[in-house]
RNA sequence: GGCGAGGUAGCUCAGCUGGUUAGAGCGCGUGAUUCAUAAUCACGAGGUCGCGUGUUCAAGUCACGCUCUCGCUACCA
């Protein structure tokens, strides 16, 4: 909205931002006579305040604690992703907001100054910790301070998604050690997107899976929806949640495995021994091989779970549940309780173990399923380190009332969830009346006078090289033939739109982008979300026709 | 356009510093089995490791070029 004369060579019709002469980029201060393009007035500098993150000052820090200290031990997205911030070279950033809504800046001076939100929004990890801590008669410090001994501190760690690298890799940290003696992020093993479906997720499209309407279309089934989610969760690239997957997990993974394995131990044991642990005697190295096995399940997924390998370690603490099913199929206590029920008796027992065990294994991923489970068994225990023991359940311990611990899901259910979110999705689409932009300021008819929009005919169109959104078009006008370099590329293919009928502002000054003249500007309708569509005559009319 | 991450069986992924016939789970096929929610167990069929060139005795694994997906960034009169 400035104009005026540019510093370089002097040529009268600069840009704030750029010179089209010479090329230079430049900022409004630069000019020389600036006007406004609007009334003509020479602008006035007003002052605002801000308050910045000095982060190039901590570049020198970052660099040795993130791109040194951090190499190989955070995963590539996370390191990728905050070494290219910091090669980019990083710039002092504005922590405050000129706004009338958030929280203010606690300072004397900063009337009306708001806190920028991610200044504001990490520093609420450490509040709400004082307020839990101070709930629960807790000391907050041991949590956030650096301790005496370093091997006291707390591991701070970051789950996020990866819109949240930059925040909580780059400005969080600074802010932390700018502090002084703050702990810092240990590790930030951000996962990429999980889309829904196929598409994005959008909250403000309604195309989500809302975790209020889940609990009551499948209640009881919290932890189906963790299962798959940690199942399939997009730790090294974006992943898609479908609800086919969601039933085909559940029924042939939860149902068929696991929930399975719990069931024919627990039937066995409840119609051979009334439901009381039996002796194990005479165990066969097959027995005490089956056994040994559970530590090691569990070793794989305590790894796992430090790795921040979610989805290997579900795998694992499924394999426990594989293990259990092969150890039945093999042993067949339904055929031998005929001959030798003694032998029976230690199978069911290792059996039972692997089921104890699974209770506690499974824990961390199904906190649900593993207290029902639990209940079944009648296991009043909960410690990871007790995973292994081979008497978990002991002889003559009598086991609980049991049932199913997971359902199938019929395929109606899914199909409705299928439709809903489509229904869902269609109508936000066709509601979308909120977040359009409030009407512009009033001006006089002269004012609109001033525009000359004219009907026109697009000739030839191409993408401008080297750019994302730019296309470079050639427009009948009526007039004349002429260049327009148009921002429409994300929505229109050049061979798409030759020959289509058009609004253009036809006395809007030239101007050069990316080294095109650019004489005119397209009229688009612009949807509150950046879709552009083209303002069009209704009818094909001539080229050069005024619109008023 | 620049930068980052990813592209390995139908699907979801593993393959560390290059080394014999490329692995797992689910799905699929065949067989076994019946204690179990037609669940389970065994066996099997499926892969030009995105494309190309190069380095090497040897490349999914290294180098260069290209291509596709996602993200950050620039351009949007």
């Amino acid at each position: 909205y400035i104009v005026g004369t540019c510093p370089v060579c002097a040529h009268e019709g600069a840009y704030g931002d750029q010179c089209e002469k010479c090329g230079s980029s430049l900022n409004p201060t630069d000019l020389k006579n600036p006007k406004s393009t609007l009334s003509g007035k020479t602008p006035v500098l007003k002052e605002t305040k801000h308050w910045y993150l000095p982060l190039d000052k901590y570049q020198p820090w970052l660099e040795k604690w993130l791109l040194e200290g951090k190499k190989g031990q955070w995963k590539p997205n996370v390191y990728g992703q905050c070494s290219s911030w910091l090669h980019e070279g990083l710039q002092p950033r504005a922590m405050t907001r000129d706004l009338d809504w958030g929280v203010d800046v606690p300072l004397p001076d900063a009337e009306g100054k708001k806190l920028y939100v991610w200044l504001d929004a990490p520093i609420g990890y450490i509040s709400s910790t004082r307020q839990w801590a101070k709930e629960n008669n807790r000391d907050w410090e041991l949590y956030w301070k650096k301790q005496p001994n370093e091997e006291d501190n707390a591991r701070l760690i970051h789950f996020i998604g990866k819109d949240n690298i930059v925040f909580h890799c780059i400005i969080f940290p600074t802010i932390l050690n700018a502090y002084g003696d703050y702990i810092l992020p240990e590790n930030v093993p951000a996962n990429e997107f999980l889309n829904l479906e196929g598409d994005k997720l959008s909250t403000s499209r309604n195309r989500a899976v809302w975790l209020h309407e889940y609990l009551d279309d499948f209640p009881g089934k919290e932890d189906v929806l963790r299962y798959v989610l940690c199942a399939n969760m997009p730790e090294t690239k974006d992943n898609d949640f479908t609800w086919k997957d969601f039933q085909n997990r559940n029924n042939n993974e939860l149902v068929a495995i696991l929930g399975n394995f719990v069931n024919r131990t627990l039937v066995l044991t409840h119609k051979y021994f009334k439901n009381v642990v039996p002796e194990y005697t005479n165990p066969q190295a097959i027995d005490e091989e089956t056994l040994d096995q559970v530590k090691i399940l569990r070793e794989a997924v305590q790894t796992n779970l430090d790795a921040f390998r979610f989805r290997e370690a579900l795998k694992e603490m499924m394999n426990l549940a594989r293990l259990g099913n092969k150890y039945l199929a093999d042993m067949e206590p339904w055929k031998v309780i005929k001959s030798d029920e003694e032998r029976v008796k230690a199978i069911l027992y290792v059996a039972l173990q692997i089921t104890g065990n699974l209770a506690l294994l499974m824990k961390p991923f199904l906190p649900h399923k593993s207290a029902q489970l639990q209940e079944f068994i009648n296991l009043k225990v909960s410690d990871w380190d007790l995973i292994g023991k081979k008497d978990i359940l002991p002889s003559g311990h009598t086991l609980g009332k049991s049932g199913l611990l997971f359902d199938k899901i019929e395929d109606a259910p899914i199909e409705a969830q299928v439709e809903k979110l489509k229904a869902a999705s269609k109508a936000a689409a066709t509601k979308q009346e909120p977040q359009v932009a409030p009407a512009g300021e009033e001006i006089t008819f002269e004012d609109f006078t001033k525009m000359d929009i004219r009907t026109a005919t697009i000739l030839e169109a191409e993408k401008v090289p080297k750019t994302d959104k730019l296309l470079k078009l050639k427009v009948d006008t009526g007039l004349d033939q002429r260049t327009v370099v148009s921002g429409i590329a994300e929505y229109y293919k050049p061979e798409d739109i030759i020959g289509q009928q058009v609004c253009i502002l036809v006395n809007l000054a030239p101007r050069k982008l990316r080294g095109i003249l650019s004489q005119g500007m397209i009229l688009m309708a612009s949807e509150p979300d950046g879709r552009l569509t083209f303002v069009s005559p209704k009818q094909a009319v001539i080229n050069g026709a005024e619109v008023r």
